[in-house]
DNA sequence: TAATTTACCATAAAATCCCAAATTTTTCTT
DNA sequence: AAGAAAAATTTGGGATTTTATGGTAAATTA
């Protein structure tokens, strides 16, 4: 149970509290190698440059994985500079409360747009937190694109070293 | 027995419960390497886009193989994003209960239009739920097309890289 | 001290657990 | 081969727990 999986949308109060659906806290603890009963379970929400659209919140030990691999860059490099930006600059380390709520400050809030509902999406080790009409428009985007393709195209096609179209 | 095969018709009840097939179970269970006696055998439902009249269902081993091609696809590309989007996003991971049901949630009832009754039918390393009467349609149009053929043709052909009619 | 953040308490709705009745299928016995 | 007995399967209902969400009080900080 290392993975997300799932898909839902929250209310947001006006402090900025918002649950996080219930199962991806289980992932949460059980990717947080410092947990221990009583302790909050720990992650880290990357917020990014202005073109992205969305939060991505990392585990504790995805984010460790991150790192590590950041760290056999070579210093100086564009790459370790930009990395360095993203996940060590731009984001923002927290933990899940009693009731399984996380705070986004005002800060965050404003970045990816979203008020009084947040929309919730799995993607692997990470999952992402969207405005969810900016999502909707994102969907749409992507199913208009595979309604595009022929009839008989199958998403998992991709799977067997498909050409990118 | 990692294959599922054949196909019933069963009840869902007021909370969404429903008896998987008896011999699915088995595969199920077969197929879930994290299994041991008194766990509860998982597996993973995904129900993808709007376009999509069924619910699929795949066993831990089936998904598992899926994630890890997801993970070879190179980050970003449209092939990963769609599919971390339909099988991490849109997908539900849930267990079979002590009296071998699962439950369907209000909103994957909702997709696939069921409410008191479900198909199940295997289709090899996965199965599938419809609405029974949406299958009799999708079924119907199979028939044609195969009534449709001349007289003499065979199913099998297909199975030794046909030429597609 | 005003403003923001954090801790604590409360509740309705939804999901889960536990027990059990009817079936159906399989096994055993005659 | 028939019938009886046993086991497995499908289905149902009520009680309990978890989840999502809101509010108030305490604490921190600018």
């Amino acid at each position: 149970m290392r993975r997300f999986r799932g898909e839902s949308l929250h209310k947001i109060d006006t402090k900025g509290r918002v649950s996080i659906p219930a199962l991806f806290r289980r992932v949460i603890q059980a990717c947080d190698p410092n947990w221990q009963e009583g302790l909050p379970p720990e992650l880290v929400i990357v917020y990014g440059d202005a073109r992205r659209p969305f939060l991505e919140c990392y585990t504790v030990e995805a984010i460790e994985e991150v790192d590590r691999k950041i760290d056999q860059l070579p210093r100086g490099s564009v790459g370790r500079k930009t990395l360095e930006r993203l996940f060590h600059g731009q984001s923002y380390p927290t933990s899940v409360d009693e009731t399984g709520r996380l705070v986004l400050p005002a800060k965050l809030r404003q970045k990816i747009a979203v008020e009084s509902e947040a929309y919730f999406i799995a993607a692997g080790d990470t999952f992402q937190i969207w405005n969810p009409g900016r999502y909707s428009e994102d969907q749409a985007k992507t199913e208009a694109w595979l309604s595009d393709q022929p009839d008989d195209f199958d998403p998992l096609s991709f799977l067997d070293g498909g050409q990118e179209g």
